[in-house]
DNA sequence: CAAAATCCTACCACTTGGGTAGGATTAAGT
DNA sequence: ACTTAATCCTACCCAAGTGGTAGGATTTTG
């Protein structure tokens, strides 16, 4: 698996911050009713989220949390990259690029790379707001029969 | 993660097979020498293969392993497959087209599912042929400044 | 000053990953 | 027939990661 729940709870309270904006913080016991999840998990990923600079945070009473820039200006890519640290698809691709001692003779390397370039590929051509204004035909490219592809 | 050293020495040694493939049969020793992988665990992995229709072997004496079919007729999708288990990027998408019960409403799911399609896409589209030609302009299609694009 | 919120540090059960160990069985060559 | 070399099979095991829970400290508002 390379996503976890990390990733997409995270992902989750991206996007449900992104339907229910509207200019005010929202409190995660609210983002956790509304999604179904267990808030004491929420808060250890949310956490994340803050200190990677995706979202703004007000403590005490009537605090929460909101989105600091627009839905358009999320990439996918970003809020996984932040919470999961790596979406290699297997661990002979480093993250900062550094490569393992038989990389030069590799025979298979390259389509690692080039998967892991797939994956990033994809996932850095999405935003937030393509999610929520649920923007099927680039989600399922080519895949979806319903969308004029 | 996605794919754990099962999927990938399970390939390393499809791709041993095919580079050192004579008409014989090669030993799984010769094999984890050559690419200095422990046995035992190559055993396991190779089994797997075996099992499912990807190999022909032969016990005893001067036994060992080959494929059965020619390389260009083998995708690294199912190679992967089989070993992996699944290749979903994440436990809501599952192997065998169940959803989960929120999919009806889920406005994340088209992302999984489209990023899915698009990891299935591409290692069913390259070959172990590939693999042993170095066919990099496949494997890292847009993404190799030294092949012409 | 009470209520409601974020923040912070531990802890923990369970599963998966990445193997190892030991032996049973089978086939080839002498 | 017997040795050797190979596949096959079952069981075990440790470390790391996943998916949380618990409890409290701190901050802000009304």
């Amino acid at each position: 698996m390379m996503v976890s729940t990390k990733g997409r709870y995270a992902l989750t309270v991206m996007v449900d911050l992104a339907k229910n904006e509207d200019g005010g913080y929202v409190s995660l016991s609210d983002i956790a009713e509304r999604e179904n999840l267990s808030m004491k998990y929420l808060e250890s990923i949310i956490s994340i989220l803050n200190k990677g600079g995706m979202l703004l945070s007000l403590r005490g009473k009537n605090g929460g949390y909101k989105l600091a820039r627009e839905p358009k200006d999320y990439n996918i890519n970003e809020i996984l990259l932040l919470t999961e640290g790596t979406l290699a698809p297997v661990n002979c691709i480093m993250q900062d690029g550094v490569q393992c001692d038989k990389a030069a003779t590799c025979s298979t390397l390259p389509l690692w790379a080039g998967l892991d370039k797939v994956i990033e590929g994809y996932l850095s051509d999405i935003t937030l707001e393509d999610i929520i204004t649920g923007n099927r035909r680039k989600m399922l490219k080519g895949y979806c029969e319903s969308c004029d592809n």
